[in-house]
DNA sequence: TGTCTTATGGAAAGCGCTTACCAGATGGGA
DNA sequence: TCCCATCTGGTAAGCGCTTTCCATAAGACA
């Protein structure tokens, strides 16, 4: 195929313009200043299909419908101005014989709105946050807006790194769940990250953070946070638990410097003082299942050596989550030891899969999916009118008290 | 406070021009087409934070280093072209001084090319999508994409919105998992879907299909399709299954004409038909957790009504995923049966989260968060040079027969 | 019939970038 | 010393839209 070098200084012959664009991929275009490409008329054929390859544009269809491309996006998106009626049927007839699709890139960067929400999470395999994924997309939905999902282990670093990629997207909101890290390994990167979302704040992002504020961002009207009363939750459970457990607690929690665990922790051991009950031994282990499972080992070694017949001696655990609790289950289940028979469990969140794990779990009720709108629906420029900018709504849980800390009617055996 | 109308037409006068943009709202740009609002020197001061309110742009950058936006850009966003090293330094400070972060947007239309993935998948808080996205997340990470989520119930209408809004922000691929459905009602959104992809395809975008292919999508280079054997592996299931069970199976399938759930019912069969076995009753529920649970209740009733001690009239029920698998678990727990005791159980697609169910899950081992790379990866551009275009590595399965299929040893009682 | 207001389509600027092309500078070889 | 190839930074066009402003047409009213 003979094609000459693009250029607007070569003269248009008989030869037929093309649209050419950058290969046959999709966000077409090309950067010639002048993106037609001249093709023998013979060769044309060929590429009739291709002809279509590039995604057609608002002025295609202006001038197939015979107006100015102002008219033909004022009918085709949404515009206080409505031409005529007769004029948007041949518009919106010409839109639809090019299968015209409106560039949301282009859209954005003329509106200066892009519709797009960040959520950012630890892991998305983890159910507690593809349960709050769930509740993000949904109020996402709602608002016609689209959600950007970033996952980064719960390090800090990976956090900022999403916090600046959503912000040259310009996602107009962010919703960052996971539990921070107050650790001193992650102190410098947890100032990046505040400093980052900090600048996303200013240039007038918003943002919900699920839990915890950041430390070190200005608590501006564009900064929500669903604040989940963690240890307030963990003391009612200890409280509770208290009233029918007499052996000693332990609890097998996340790493030291991890907020939601710490507070959980925190919240336990008051609890437990409040009932009169001395502190609980706390293991520190990944915030995980496996986690979970290497203390359960741990603690089933424990469990065998005391005197298993003393009711005064059975362990009760606490996993300061539900996924560590399974860890914990499945580590004595597999040291032949049995819940509540042999230890009482309880874990936190209440993970809606879990429902069907038995023994049931004893743990603390979180409307998870709620939690996930919230942040959404918080972090939205619709809540603007008559509202307070506080932490709307505040998040409440519950307490549920179920079969793995049941205290067997007899003494063990 | 009083501000003029916005108009070029207003003499500058000693007032001060300053930066406004459309509210304070993070995407910043006005569309007088002069942006710059006056207001009085008195109010100046208190708008003084807001001055950085809108996010900095390239040319701002270029200006305080004193060169041209190309050779900011040049240096700020990679290009052939590396201007000299000291002036290099002094843009890079400015951007920093600036806290430049480049507008993804407008570098998307520059450069026609987005960086985005879109992933279309039934109910992210389901274990199964999950674990996929989890893959897409993770190869979409690896080559520098940003992953756009969309959730669908599964019905195609809501799947084709999904992927007109992505061929909309011009994703680069689209990766799209989740049964399809053949049910006639379906038809029409099918085929709307269908088109529509097929669209996408042809403007050069990428998608990359778990399971099935979608009927009507003429399948070219751009097409990738991730086969999952299910036919295959779910026989492969019945025939060891078969191997020990004597009693009569039953299949607890998703609703009629979802493609996923039908392949497996059909493997099943026909790996009971090899093993001499006669078909299996089918029962047709939702294809989740209380599908499963439903169909559990009615099996109870069936199973209670059977000869319990007689071995060659002991049930096993297969469940075409295994959440359903779980739904059938509790309900038949619930109804005072026992797996395996009362009856066998098996699932399919090994989610990660039921290995610390119990009776462990004989089910069928499916490669979840590989098959999500591999659809992401399959749908990438990187996948160009000296490879067939065919389905990639195919995935492959594997039986796993555990706990809840085993026969007990004697007869039951 | 003439003037004024109100609708309506179009021209064009601009959103924030990238990049083809250009012009000026530099250095090497003849 | 002159010419040419090479390098470098800048200029400006253009990505695909939206929206302001303008011109014109159409009524409204006196």
């Amino acid at each position: 195929m003979e094609s000459n070098e693009v250029g607007k200084r070569i003269p248009t012959s008989f030869m037929m313009t093309r649209s050419y664009a950058s290969g046959n991929r999709f966000p077409a275009g090309s950067h010639d200043c002048n993106n037609r490409m001249l093709l023998k008329v013979p060769e044309l054929e060929a590429f009739e299909e291709e002809l279509s390859v590039t995604a057609s544009t608002l002025s295609e269809v202006a001038k197939l419908a015979g107006v100015s491309p102002a008219t033909a996006s004022r009918v085709l998106n949404g515009s206080t101005r409505t031409p005529a009626p007769e004029i948007a049927e041949r518009v919106r007839q010409a839109a639809d014989t090019l299968g015209y699709i409106a560039n949301a890139q282009a859209q954005a960067l003329a509106k200066s709105s892009t519709g797009l929400i960040g959520l950012i999470v630890h892991d998305i395999a983890d159910p507690y946050f593809s349960a709050i994924a769930q509740g993000v997309q949904a109020a996402a939905r709602q608002e016609r807006r689209m959600v950007l999902l970033a996952t980064t282990n719960g390090t800090p670093a990976e956090e900022k790194d999403a916090v600046v990629a959503f912000a040259a997207r310009r996602a107009e909101s962010i919703v960052i769940a996971g539990s921070r890290s107050t650790r001193s390994e992650d102190a410098h990167a947890n100032t990046e990250l505040a400093a980052e979302l900090d600048r996303y704040c200013r240039n007038g992002g918003q943002v919900g953070v699920v839990g915890k504020p950041i430390l070190g961002v200005a608590e501006t009207d564009n900064y929500c946070t669903i604040t989940v009363p963690n240890e307030q939750l963990a003391r009612d459970l200890a409280q509770e638990l208290a009233h029918t457990h007499k052996g000693p607690f332990v609890i097998v929690a996340g790493p030291e410097g991890l907020a939601t665990s710490d507070e959980r922790v925190v919240g336990f051991q008051r609890g437990l003082s409040d009932a009169g009950q001395p502190a609980a031994d706390v293991v520190h282990v990944p915030f995980n299942r496996n986690g979970g499972f290497d203390a359960g080992i741990e603690l089933a070694w424990r469990i065998k050596a005391s005197d298993q017949s003393a009711l005064e001696q059975r362990l009760c655990i606490f996993a300061t989550n539900d996924v560590m609790a399974i860890g914990v289950a499945a580590a004595l289940r597999d040291r032949g030891l049995r819940v509540p028979h042999d230890a009482s469990l309880a874990g936190f969140d209440d993970i809606e899969w879990l429902r069907d794990f038995r023994p049931a779990l004893s743990t603390v009720h979180l409307p998870l999916e709620e939690i996930g709108r919230l942040a959404t629906l918080g972090s939205s420029n619709e809540r603007k009118a008559g509202e307070e900018p506080g932490p709307l709504s505040p998040v409440t849980g519950k307490v549920m008290l179920r079969r793995s800390t049941e205290t067997p009617h007899s003494a063990r055996g």
